[in-house]
RNA sequence: GCGGGAGUGACAGAGUGGUCAAAUGUGCUGGCUUGAGGUGCCAGUCCCUUAGUGGGUGCGCAGGUUCGAAUCCUGUCUCUCGCACCA
């Protein structure tokens, strides 16, 4: 269709002349929000596309349901990708990100996607940027910002620090390159302070459930106990977590995490400090990530020192092994063999004794001959003799009691959290706004920092750093030479608050206003892929929480619907260039218009799991909105033998739509939408003009969710886009009916069958009567007009009390009550 | 190993206790439209049988609950995704 192009773009510019979507004061408010893209040089790919046919179908349903509906739309600009192309095709970081910008902004107004313009934010605007930094610098009065040496993931790739969370296998999230440790010195933002609320909190959340447990999983919580080893001939201790307190009188050993500076306490002196050292230097930089392997083979040293088990005083040894973490717990394990496969098959390599304490219900465990730990549950034996007998799952509780009442130690709860980890040495960010003076120490910058635009992109180290005038500068406080901080903000620090950005865009004197927050957040609904489980959802809610409680605002959670759409496929396969599997939208609008697009991702299955793309199924979907299409051209009306039963149809499907669009069941709204079409369709001639038009009317404002131009083409009341939904009347279902009219459908298709080899074996009958049976003569009689003509036969009726009056066994064949018998002449 | 999700017709994908041989789309077959293997329309598309009717099998596999299951329970297999030496 040609002239569907010309539609689009006209209704898309009608709209942004009439500002049709701007976000009002009034009302009952729904807060949507997809994840705002990453502005890259190739435009909007099949998922952004994807994601905002979903928002812009909720949106539009929410407005068409009377909601005041904030619906913006912003990039999230800064990134490495716009600085590698700085470096490549020397331009500018800026002006490739603004270029890519106006493409995504060109290309989303193509698709006809109900943004409320005006909110637009772009992260790497100052005007968005500088109040990054004023929250850093919050952050940083409050103590949730601060400096520390740490071992830190460095990608050589990318020349800048990762923080954990993008860190994959080992790998750089971005470019897959193996990731280095350093020490360096680094900004954190202390996330873990919130750990044990963030946790709680999942909970209350709307959530996908696998988003759910992997934020659970990623904030890792364990609950123990530290105990107190003290060390034999000192007057020093050595602390260890556990969980399973209840295997302590198993304890054969202790190791401890090779880079624990408390190591080097112990061997200091001794003959053991060399090989400790060279072993320490081996396992922590040069087997980082391989260490983080549970198949790794469990290595260790022993120190010469020995460590006291509280309960039972045994002295056990003491040893450094690489499977046993600094960051985690006290970087000190007490070792179980029995009862821990580490510690195991650390045992076995060392031969180190192994004792049993927990002993399975139906049979005996033998130290010498086990093959591998005993890790289930079972029966206490061989400790103290208060827990001997009990079930270990009880013990664990009672034994707790028991350390911390005998001072041996303390109830304690660990998290695999880490703190975020900030910096990047890298130009296309927010500058953070420190400086450092040798006098004074560390000073927050006057703000904004801007970015300075005149520097160059070698390709080697933060450009920054090499800017003199951008990094020399005098100390705020005592006016002697100072350095600034080069270092920029990790980008996700920009996506941590955007949302809340939003709401107050234009405000120049504040980050937001808190009374504009109170009234549109939280974000109603939240839509985005689930590549964001742990990294974006994780540090948006620990930002919510922190601005909190340092005043800014007063909710919780910043998202309490998420949705997260599934995938979309191709021959089985991700998309990806390399197999040549890609779906442009750009092209496809080209050739189907935006309409068809839109409509066909949403139907093509369940929007919350992966699918496959089908280039013949969005041929089908194209099929079904010329077929509306084709409803502009009027039909002459017509009888109105269907108008109760389309009354009917219509309202049943208003219903279910209703429910399918707050579920996210898209897929099941336009399969709806299209039975009903099709039914209009086929029986157009049995409907009367004014319940055909009104029903159109209503369908247009359900389908303008997923077809919004073609729907306005078609709507003569004004925009569809601001209609209200269609209510469900009740009173119009009839179930009864449409299943008459099933029957009937049923009825029609005998007699056709019927008569069709009856004309065929008898080529000269000349007449040919069918006589209908009814169970129920009214539905029959008014339908005797439409079934005659649709047969072209001519129908007789008998009412079940003519049923012998007619005699069946003249001409025809045996005659039942609801089916068609022949009468020939 | 732990944890999520999923297994339905030629394919994709609906359907979560009866109204299901199972929506819709695609594919395939036949008919009409047409200059046309293009568009559009109509019909058919698990198996057997019939002029119409009718009957049988069927929703990964094996059991169970129920008057009745694709739908609930148990076991089992397969696929997929996330986390993974966290003590």
């Amino acid at each position: 269709m040609k002239e569907l192009k010309e539609i689009e773009l006209k209704w898309q510019k009608k709209w942004e002349k009439d500002k049709l979507f701007v976000a009002k004061e009034k009302g009952k408010k729904c807060y949507v929000l997809e994840m705002f893209p990453y502005p890259s040089g190739l435009g909007l790919h099949l998922g952004h596309t994807f994601n905002y046919s979903i928002g812009d179908a909720y949106a539009r349903f929410k407005r068409a349901r009377g909601f005041n509906v904030l619906y913006p739309m912003g990039y999230d600009a800064f990134g490495l990708p716009a600085e590698n192309a700085a470096i490549k095709e020397k331009i500018h970081p800026k002006e490739y990100t603004e270029k890519s910008i106006k493409n995504f902004i060109f290309q989303q107004k193509r698709l006809g996607i109900s943004y409320d313009w005006n909110k637009l934010i772009k992260t790497c605007d100052p005007e968005y940027y500088k109040w990054n930094q004023w929250l850093f610098l919050k952050f940083f009065e409050n103590g949730l910002a601060y400096r520390a040496k740490a071992p830190v993931n460095w990608c050589g790739h990318c020349g800048t620090v990762l923080a954990n969370e993008q860190v994959e296998d080992g790998e750089c999230w971005r470019c897959h390159s193996k990731v280095e440790i350093k020490q360096l010195e680094q900004w954190f933002l202390k996330i873990t302070k919130y750990a044990d609320e963030l946790l709680k909190d999942i909970s209350g959340l709307n959530w996908n459930e696998k988003i759910k447990i992997m934020q659970k999983n990623w904030i890792g919580r364990s609950d123990g106990i530290e105990i107190d080893f003290k060390l034999k001939n000192s007057e020093d201790k050595l602390k260890v977590f556990t969980t399973r307190p209840d295997t302590l009188w198993g304890v054969t050993f202790v190791v401890m995490a090779p880079e624990n500076p408390k190591v080097f306490d112990l061997v200091r002196g001794t003959k053991y400090e060399n090989e400790i050292k060279k072993f320490t230097n081996k396992v922590v930089i040069d087997e980082k990530y391989e260490r983080a392997v549970e198949d790794k083979e469990k290595e260790g040293l022993f120190t010469g020192r020995y460590a006291i088990n509280p309960v039972n005083n045994q002295e056990v040894p003491i040893y450094i092994a690489n499977f046993v973490l600094l960051e985690y717990g006290t970087g000190a394990v007490m070792a179980v063999p029995a009862h821990d496969q580490r510690d195991f098959e650390f045992a076995r390599k060392y031969k180190i004794p192994v004792k049993v304490v927990i002993k399975p219900k139906e049979y005996e465990l033998d130290a010498e001959k086990m093959m591998k730990a005993y890790v289930d549950m079972g029966i206490v034996i061989n400790s103290d003799k208060i827990f001997n007998g009990m079930n270990n799952f009880d013990a664990i509780k009672e034994i707790i009691k028991y350390l911390e009442k005998k001072k041996f130690g303390k109830r304690t709860i660990n998290y695999k959290l880490r703190d975020w980890l900030i910096s990047r040495q890298r130009y296309w960010g927010t500058p953070i706004p420190i400086i450092y003076c040798d006098k004074c120490g560390i000073l927050p910058a006057e703000i904004p920092v801007l970015l300075p635009d005149d520097v160059k992109f070698s390709g080697e180290g933060n450009p920054l750093a090499n800017h003199e005038k951008f990094h020399k500068v005098e100390c705020t406080k005592c006016g002697g030479d100072a350095r600034r901080e080069t270092d920029t903000m990790d980008t996700f620090f920009d996506s941590s608050w955007y949302f809340l950005r939003f709401i107050d865009n234009k405000n120049e004197k504040k980050i937001f206003d808190a009374k504009k927050i109170e009234k549109w957040m939280p974000v109603d609904q939240y839509i985005g892929g689930a590549e964001h489980a742990v990294l974006h959802l994780l540090y948006a809610r620990f930002f919510v929480k922190a601005m909190r409680d340092i005043g800014l605002l007063e909710i919780d959670e910043p998202f309490i619907n998420l949705f997260n759409q599934g995938m979309i496929n191709k021959n089985g396969m991700r998309m990806s260039k390399s197999k040549g599997n890609v779906i442009d939208p750009m092209e496809t609008i080209e050739k189907y218009g935006a309409d068809t697009l839109r409509t066909y991702l949403l139907f093509m299955g369940d929007p919350g799991k992966n699918r496959e793309w089908d280039d013949k199924g969005i041929e089908g979907v194209y099929r079904f909105l010329k077929k509306i299409y084709s409803f502009k051209n009027k039909i002459k009306p017509r009888l109105n033998i269907k108008d109760k039963i389309l009354e009917s149809k219509l309202n049943q499907i208003i219903k279910e739509i209703t429910v399918d669009m707050d579920e996210f069941k898209f897929n099941l709204a336009i399969n709806r939408l299209m039975q009903l079409t099709n039914f209009m369709h086929t029986q157009k001639e049995n409907i009367s003009a004014k319940v055909f038009d009104d029903s159109l009317k209503k369908i247009l404002i359900m389908l303008s969710c997923f077809a919004p131009h073609i729907s306005e083409e078609l709507f003569e009341n004004g925009y569809v886009s601001v209609a209200e939904w269609p209510k469900a009347d009740e009173k119009k279902i009839d179930k009864k009916l449409e299943d008459d009219e099933e029957q009937i459908e049923k009825l029609i298709d005998d007699i056709n069958n019927v008569a069709k080899i009856v004309k065929e074996k008898n080529k000269d009958i000349k007449k040919c009567f069918v006589y209908v049976l009814p169970k129920e003569l009214k539905i029959y009689n008014d339908s005797i007009e439409d079934i005659s003509r649709r047969t072209s036969f001519e129908i007789k009726i008998f009412s079940v009390a003519d049923k012998d009056k007619h005699d069946p066994e003249k001409k025809s064949s045996k005659a039942k009550i609801g089916k068609p018998a022949l009468y020939l002449e």
